[in-house]
DNA sequence: TCCGTGCAACTGACTAGTTGTTTGTTAATA
DNA sequence: TATTAACAAACAACTAGTCAGTTGCACGGA
């Protein structure tokens, strides 16, 4: 047994990470992610408090503090959307974290983080409008939403139109991309 | 005490519809359920077998009878979203149940109801195209995908966008329709 | 370098309640 | 009377959460 509780936290957060993307918050179980982290179910009520509060943790760590990873360039957001595209899908725990917490935590206004990021990203497209660099027939809340669903399309589309089988990643990346430049012009 | 089976069952069924579509598969109680129908939990046994067939009964009965109701227009998309988007604002039980099937019940390719609409659908898309009735810089299963996250984009936006605050029913739903639009033009 | 002391990190066994599922029995219908 | 629907109670397995006790580590003094 080696004593480092930096490290037993990092276990536990990485299997927690794992769990709850996996099988969302009432699917997980708190024996597993302790085995997998290689400890015990104790050490997570000891730093974590509680099931739920440990899903925060996870969610504000995993998806709040990288969300703002993605740079957001108004002048461009036909990239951004690609971005937003290429995160997720390396990080598919991500977008699944994220539904999770949108379907089983539906308290209040959301992750204060993420609430500002938002806000300062509303602020800058609704002044690109006024300054004539980007087309106004959408509002800027118009636009984030529709290029966050833009760029998940393929990851929330249900299984029945068989995309896994017929459409490769460079393709799907490009139909994000067209997409909202189609919006823009 | 009445015995009616139909009514039970059906009894049932609406009651797990809402059970379901609130909590998950895994977060949904089977007591609950009984206790809203009326009714007491070996009915379920009796009746659907166990908690996942009767998932998979609500869904399929839900969601894959009426996803087919929502009348296909090829020559006027915009407007087929803007049903689309009807449908899931009138019932919002629907998209829930779809996005936990998702999470919950990755197994195979779906339902084979759904597998066939969309199939007829892209082939019908496929005809509009060689016939010049439709543009050509997305082909079908883009355009069902696309079509299909924006139609959802405002039920599937996180909360931290403050949507809920901001915009009412109209609004949002012209932005689908535009949104479309662009798409196509 | 060695020892001992204090404390944080860790453990496994435990609780109390809940879970999905089944059984044995009663009541209504035809 | 035979059949089917409905029921309460019980089942074993599993759940999140707790706790008293143990172990390893850092540090200070010799």
């Amino acid at each position: 047994m080696i004593k480092d509780s930096e490290k037993t936290k990092a276990r536990l957060l990485a299997a927690a990470t794992a769990e709850f993307a996996e099988f969302g918050i009432a699917g997980a179980r708190i024996d597993r992610i302790a085995k997998v982290a290689e400890t015990n179910k104790a050490m997570i009520y000891a730093y974590f408090g509680s099931k739920d509060e440990l899903f925060d943790t996870v969610f504000s760590t995993h998806v709040g503090a990288t969300l703002g990873r993605v740079d957001f360039d108004v002048s461009d957001l036909p990239s951004y959307a690609g971005r937003l595209f290429d995160w997720f899908e390396d990080d598919p725990a991500a977008l699944r974290l994220s539904t999770w917490y949108r379907l089983e935590r539906p308290t209040g206004v959301g992750l204060q983080a993420v609430v500002l990021i938002n806000q300062v990203r509303l602020e800058r497209l609704e002044r690109a409008q006024r300054e004539g660099a980007l087309a106004k027939h959408f509002e800027p809340i118009q636009l984030l939403s529709l290029i966050q669903a833009i760029a998940t399309s393929w990851a929330t589309t249900n299984p029945e139109l068989g995309v896994a089988a017929t459409t490769d990643r460079n393709y799907r990346r490009q139909t994000v991309v067209d997409a909202v430049k189609r919006l823009l012009t």
